[in-house]
DNA sequence: ATAATATTAGAACACTTATTCTATAACTAC
DNA sequence: GTAGTTATAGAATAAGTGTTCTAATATTAT
């Protein structure tokens, strides 16, 4: 039948996620892509049809691996201790690289970026709500914090302080000082 | 002598400011800004002597603009009721207009943009944390933080809750959750 | 009015951009 | 092998980019 491929799509995505990562949609060029990637032009437009379109799978590429490396400690759930894993967790990778999170940059440039960026964003950001919550109610039922606390409120707070983190991490690329924020702002719980 | 100005270099920064505020660095041309600011090329480049320092220059102007605007209830250093108007005024003005903030905008766009940029937004969260301290030194004094609060950490936490709630604040435009994460993140202090 | 100076309008330039096209090469089923 | 299919390499395209240049225009001191 027809001639295999000489690239594995998950590979080729990886790299094209760290690239958009590193620089942004705007910044980042088809030229570049092709270059890093190792594809071909032409295989490039065939899978993903254009540029909008790839950076779109890689935003659902970006997803998966959060959901993995990420979601892991609070799909435990197990009340705090989840909580702090999770933010240990966050904070040591975004001091170790300091690309910021891939979500955050992308909701921040998405002026010039297609609406559909928008809207994957924002599931993330309200799935990530839902697990805290989650992780919380364990947490009050367990005693571990008041049975009087607002659970919604408490969980918009930390998918705020995660926000946080990610813009200083881009900044002050001290792991002292995001320790620090991480450690006053789970005393609030 | 020479033929006058018909522009006013202020307002034409102004303008500049919006068009970067809304879109990036790399998602504004020069053709938009020719265009916004009315301003003929020649002047533009004679002025600013290219995009970049066109942009240096919007960064400047945004500076001198939020420390009068926003600084003003830090630099009274009252107390907590400083720290809480200035969240107030932030929380109001983020929700209202929903660009979030022009100097986290640009730091998460860095990449792409010229170093002189990060140093400037640099710059302004070492102001923004030495402002939170002053008020923090005096909430002290007054008892209304414990005398055993470490007050760099806590001042830490207010920037990484400023830089939290300008992201929400360009998804979420929701007023009541940018208001629920200020109400419980204060009530650390 | 004239000379000197600076601003203006917008054409022109060189380069980069995303995207498409074309011809060649590689593979498989028959 | 051959036919059919698909990936490949890279040239070609058309539009957009930042920037420079040129000529005309407006203003003021003399």
């Amino acid at each position: 039948m027809a001639r295999p491929r000489e690239f594995d799509r998950k590979e080729v995505l990886k790299k094209a996620t760290f690239t958009f990562w590193n620089k942004g949609y705007e910044a980042t060029s088809m030229e570049e892509l092709v270059t890093v990637t190792g594809l071909n032009r032409g295989s490039m437009y065939n899978l993903f049809g254009n540029k909008e379109g790839l950076f779109l799978a890689t935003i659902d590429n970006y997803f998966d691996f959060i959901h993995e490396t990420f979601g892991a400690p609070l799909r435990k759930a197990e009340g705090l201790k989840s909580i702090k894993e999770y933010f240990a967790l966050v904070g040591g990778k975004l001091c170790k690289y300091g690309r910021g999170c891939f979500f955050t940059n992308s909701a921040i440039e998405t002026k010039s970026v297609p609406e559909a960026v928008n809207q994957r964003v924002h599931v993330y950001f309200r799935t990530q709500h839902d697990l805290f919550a989650k992780c919380l109610e364990v947490a009050k039922k367990k005693g571990e914090i008041p049975a009087d606390r607002d659970i919604q409120k408490l969980s918009s707070y930390l998918v705020c302080l995660t926000q946080g983190l990610t813009v200083m991490s881009k900044l002050n690329k001290q792991t002292k000082t995001i320790q620090d924020v991480i450690d006053v702002a789970l005393e609030q719980l």
